[in-house]
RNA sequence: GCGCCCAUAGCUCAGCUGGAUAGAGCGAUGGUUUGCGGAACCAUAGGUCGGAGGUUCGAGUCCUCUUGGGCGCGCCA
C-alpha cells in the first residue's frame, strides 16, 4: 500500500524538478509512514526535511512545492494533501482507495498478507538442532516455534524455504551416552556399578536401558564395553531422535531434511572441505593438530579442526557442513541458535568469509534464553538435577496455540519469561485468547447472520458504500497493512511483530463491535459491514496460520 | 581481563531504515446489561526511555564513555 504512495510522491518530485522547482540532483529516499494520530491523514512523509540540506531550502517551502504538485497529480485518490509541523506532507485518501483494496483482501483469501519480496530468493533454515542426548527442554521450545515460523513466513513473502534439523550424532557425547546407557542396563539388572558424574544423569537412560532389556533380555551383560558399545549408542540415539521428531510433530514442528553429521563423514564431505581449505592455503599444521586460519577473517584466534588425536573437532565438520549448504545452491543461509553459543558465530562467519561469500549470505540468528515461571516464581531448569521442563511436558500443560504463542509474541533477542500458570489459564490477561476470541466471535455473528439468511455476495458484486465510519476505516487500513507486516518481518527476521499486529488489530475489532452492529435491520449496511468483518477474519486467520497457531470458530 | 546481548510505566514488553505530544497488556482506581459471545468495552492514574557526553533541523533509536544484569571466551559438541 506504501508503495502507491511512494509512487504518488516519486510523481510529484519529478513534476517539481521539470518545473525548475527542485534540483534534485540525487534521488533522495522516499520514507513513507503511518502519522501517530490519523487526525494527520492516512499517510505521510518526511522528504522534504531529507531534501532540505541539498536543495538549500527549508523544509516547510519544499514541502509547499510537492503539495502543490501532488494536488494537480492525482485526483482521484487523493482527498487533500497539507503540509505540517516541520515540514511533514500529510496525505489523506479518498475513501474509494481503500474501499477497493478491501476487496482485494476477499478475493486473495488465504493467500492475503503473501508477497514476492523475497523473490523466490531459495533459503535455508536450520533450526533446534538439539543433540541427540536427551529430550527438548523449553529453550529448544522456542527456537523450534520461531524458526518455524520463520519457516511459514518466508514462504508468504516470497522465498523459497527449505528446512533442516542437523543432528550432532558424532563425538564424545556418543560415546557417553552410550556409556549412561549401558551403565543404566546393568544397575536394572542388578549389576551396576558407581554412575559417574559426566555421564547423562536424566531418567530418560534408564527407560532406554529398561526398553532395551524387555527386548534383549540379558543378552549384552557379558559382552565387553567395545563390543556392546556400538549397539547401545545407536540404540539410545535412534531411541532420543524419535522422542525429538515426537516432540516436534506435536508441536506442529516439521523439518524437510534431518541432516546427520556423521553422514557429511560417510559421504566424504567432511575431507572434502579440509582438502579444499588447504587447497586455498586457510589451513596449516601446528602442535600436531591442523589449525584453520579464522584469524584472518576477524575471529580473535584460530581454530583447531583436526585434534592432535586425528579426530576432527565438531567445528570440522560443521565447516563441511556449511559448505554443502551453499553447494546446494541456496543463497542465503539462516542458522538459529541458541544465545550461548553466539561465542561461535564469528568463527563459523569466517569460514563463510573465506569461502568468498558476501556477509549477508549468512546470518545467525542467536535465540535467548527462557526463563520458566510458574505464578511469577521461578522454576529452576538444571539437567543434572533431573527436574527440568521439557517441551513436552510445558506443551502438555499449556497446550500448543498458547506455547507457541508465548515463544513468539517477545523479540527473539530478549530473554523471555514464560509464566507456566498464565500461557495456561484462560484469562483475559492471556493474550492468545483475546485473539483467538476474536476470530470465535466473527464467525458467531456469521452464525447468526445466516440464521437471517444473510449471505455475502461475491467480493465484486460487494457494495461497500454503506461503510462510512471513521472506525470502520481505521480498521480496514489496519488490514490493508497486514502484508507491510509481513514483509517486513520477514525481511528482519522479527518474529514478533506479527502476534503485536494482530493483537492490535482484534483490540481495534473489539471496540468496534461493542460500539457497532454488524447485523441489523438494514440490510445493504449489514451485509457491507459483515464484508469488512470477514476480511478481519482472513486476516487474523493468516496472521495466527503464519505462527502455526489455530483459529478456532468456537471457544 | 576481552567479546556479544539486554536495560523504556509497579510487572512483562512494543516502538518499523532517526521524525510530530514515548505506546500496549497485566496490576491499581472508577464505570459499561433491555439486541450479533462480558474470554469484551470505556475512563483515570502511572515515565528525567539506567547515567553522562557527542553527531543534527530532530535521538528511546546512531557514536563514545559509564553503571547494572545475562551469556560466552576448549584440540567439548
Amino acid at each position: 500500500m506504501k508503495s502507491v504512495i511512494r509512487q504518488l510522491i516519486g510523481g510529484a518530485l519529478v513534476r517539481a524538478k521539470e518545473n525548475g522547482e527542485l534540483e534534485l540532483s540525487v534521488a533522495p529516499e522516499i520514507v513513507v509512514e503511518k502519522p501517530k494520530e490519523e487526525k494527520f491523514g492516512d499517510f505521510s512523509t518526511s522528504v522534504s526535511m531529507m531534501l532540505a540540506k541539498s536543495e538549500r531550502k527549508k523544509p516547510r517551502d519544499i514541502a509547499e512545492i510537492l503539495c502543490s504538485h501532488l494536488k494537480n497529480g492525482e485526483g482521484q485518490v487523493v482527498a487533500s494533501v497539507e503540509v505540517a509541523g516541520p515540514g511533514f506532507i500529510n496525505l489523506k485518501m479518498a475513501p474509494t482507495f481503500f474501499l477497493q483494496r478491501l476487496v482485494g483482501v476477499a478475493e486473495e483469501g488465504v493467500d492475503f498478507g503473501a508477497s514476492d519480496v523475497g523473490m523466490g530468493r531459495k533459503v535455508l533454515l536450520e533450526f533446534v538442532s538439539a543433540n541427540p542426548t536427551g529430550p527438548l527442554h523449553v529453550g529448544h521450545g522456542r527456537g523450534a516455534a520461531v524458526g518455524d515460523m520463520l519457516v511459514r513466513l518466508l514462504k508468504k513473502a516470497g522465498y523459497t524455504v527449505s528446512s533442516e534439523y542437523y543432528i550432532n550424532d558424532v563425538g564424545n557425547q556418543m560415546n557417553t551416552l552410550g556409556r549412561s546407557t549401558r551403565l543404566r542396563y546393568y544397575e536394572l539388572l542388578g549389576k551396576g556399578g558407581e554412575f559417574p558424574a559426566d555421564f547423562y544423569q536424566g531418567d530418560y537412560i534408564r527407560d532406554i536401558a529398561q526398553e532395551i532389556i524387555d527386548r534383549h533380555d540379558q543378552k549384552f551383560l557379558d559382552q565387553s564395553e567395545e563390543e556392546s558399545l556400538p549397539f547401545f549408542r545407536k540404540y539410545a540415539l535412534e531411541y532420543i531422535l524419535n522422542g525429538i521428531k515426537k516432540d516436534l510433530t506435536e508441536f506442529g514442528v516439521g523439518f524437510d531434511r534431518w541432516f546427520s553429521e556423521q553422514s557429511l563423514y560417510d559421504d566424504r564431505l567432511v575431507d572434502e572441505a579440509i582438502d579444499w581449505l588447504r587447497e586455498k592455503d586457510y589451513v596449516y599444521d601446528k602442535d600436531g593438530a591442523v589449525w584453520l586460519k579464522s584469524s584472518a577473517f576477524k575471529d580473535e584466534k584460530d581454530r583447531v579442526i583436526i585434534k592432535q588425536t586425528g579426530e576432527k573437532t565438531y567445528f570440522c565438520s560443521d565447516i563441511a557442513y556449511h559448505k554443502n549448504k551453499i553447494d546446494r545452491g541456496f543463497e542465503w543461509i539462516v542458522d538459529l541458535w541458541g544465545a550461548d553459543h553466539h561465542g561461535y558465530v564469528p568463527r563459523m562467519q569466517a569460514v563463510l568469509e573465506a569461502m568468498g561469500y558476501d556477509k549477508d549470505v549468512f546470518k545467525v540468528m542467536l535465540v535467548q534464553f527462557v526463563s520458566l515461571k510458574r505464578g511469577g516464581e521461578k522454576v529452576s531448569m538444571s539437567t543434572r538435577s533431573g527436574e527440568f521442563e521439557t517441551l513436552a511436558d510445558v506443551v502438555k500443560d499449556v497446550g500448543v496455540d498458547a506455547t507457541r504463542f508465548f515463544f513468539l509474541m517477545r523479540s527473539s533477542d530478549s530473554h523471555l519469561d514464560f509464566d507456566l500458570k498464565l500461557a495456561k489459564e484462560e484469562s483475559p490477561e492471556n493474550p492468545v485468547f483475546y485473539i483467538q476470541y476474536a476470530h470465535a466471535r466473527i464467525c458467531s455473528i456469521f452464525r447468526t447472520a445466516a440464521e437471517q439468511g444473510l449471505n455475502l455476495p461475491l467480493p465484486s458484486k460487494i457494495d461497500l458504500s454503506p461503510l462510512k465510519d471513521e472506525e470502520e476505516f481505521s480498521l480496514i487500513k489496519r488490514i490493508l497493512s497486514f502484508t507491510e507486516v509481513i514483509e517486513k518481518s520477514a525481511e528482519s527476521l522479527e518474529v514478533h511483530r506479527v502476534p503485536f499486529f494482530l493483537h492490535d488489530l482484534v483490540a481495534a475489532f473489539h471496540g468496534y463491535y461493542s460500539r457497532h452492529r454488524v447485523v441489523s435491520e438494514d440490510k445493504a449496511l449489514s451485509l457491507a459491514r459483515l464484508f469488512l468483518v470477514d476480511c478481519l477474519r482472513t486476516t487474523i486467520r493468516n496472521g495466527l496460520a503464519v505462527m502455526g497457531v489455530s483459529a478456532p470458530e468456537r471457544m
